[in-house]
DNA sequence: CTCGCAATCTGCAACTCGTGCAGACAATCA
DNA sequence: TGATTGTCTGCACGAGTTGCAGATTGCGAG
């Protein structure tokens, strides 16, 4: 997504109003590689204003989607993740703490693929699976464990 | 996924009791390509099988999900999908009704993956959206409708 | 700078999907 | 046939998300 003073002129530009609860969120996402779900999002939000809204966030981050600046991600069951890179990127999700990174694809074109008869396909994403960086050293088979988020 | 007998006999090898409502469902669900949710599934189950809970058509999709006879899908928002297909492939995700349809791909391996440095794949999933034969031509650009599925 | 309208925010209720639990029930084996 | 478990059902509960209504506030007009 692009840098929040430019998504403030985007925002006017469509009449929306520009309010410090959206330039928060703007700024909180901006360049933001986590992947943060929206309870994520609103946790951050909640100490640098608190008494913000969980339902403005969720408000904002739907906005942002439709506005294109956002990618929703559903890649597992739970809460669903937005990424502000809008690149043609994909993702390596972990199995043990579900945390999410970017990766970035070369030569899907080489790929063959069957079964899409009739289908007219606007996209392709790519997840990985398998085991991040800390949890393949914490635990190099399988159990339960995590060092970050996809809690409680 | 095995064949309602197959499974009867796992089952059975697990110490796990072989009932109706596991039949039913076994026999609903094998060569099923309709990637259904635990809902439709019971609705299917109910028609023959009126009371089933749909409590216990969750329960058992876990138990096939858990010996690797079924393939749990978490490809959008809303419900999971089962799908009784675990041979290596992939899927299509229609952005208009939700339907999915397998598809295989071949050479994978030429694609050229940045970004994975540290991290332990042991799997990779495509999912491909656009529009499903049906609503292509029902509507070749966008709106809302559904021919099928993923309805209210 | 003030006013006023419309957009926004907040808090709460409601909804969907899935799981935990307890008591009734039934598959299996002796 | 009877005892022993595992299973089924129904219900309550929890996470994640959305709908709604009233209070609030951004922002252009005057």
């Amino acid at each position: 997504m692009r840098s929040p003073a430019d998504l403030t002129a985007a925002f006017r530009q469509q009449g929306l109003k520009i309010t410090p609860q959206r330039q928060l969120i703007f700024r909180l996402l901006h360049g933001n590689e986590e992947h943060p779900s929206a309870e994520a999002l609103y946790e951050l939000a909640s100490a640098q204003m608190p008494g913000i809204s969980l339902r403005t966030v969720y408000q904002t981050l739907t906005d942002l989607a439709s506005m294109g600046e956002l990618q929703v991600l559903s890649l597992a069951p739970g809460a669903q993740r937005f990424d502000p890179n809008v690149t043609d990127h994909h993702h390596a999700r972990c199995n043990d703490c579900g945390q999410l990174r970017d990766v970035y694809v070369e030569r899907m074109l080489d790929i063959e693929v069957h079964g899409l008869d009739g289908f007219q396909p606007d996209g392709a994403a790519i997840v990985f699976t398998g085991l991040c960086d800390v949890c393949a050293t914490t635990r190099p088979s399988a159990d339960l464990h995590q060092h970050t988020n996809n809690s409680k």
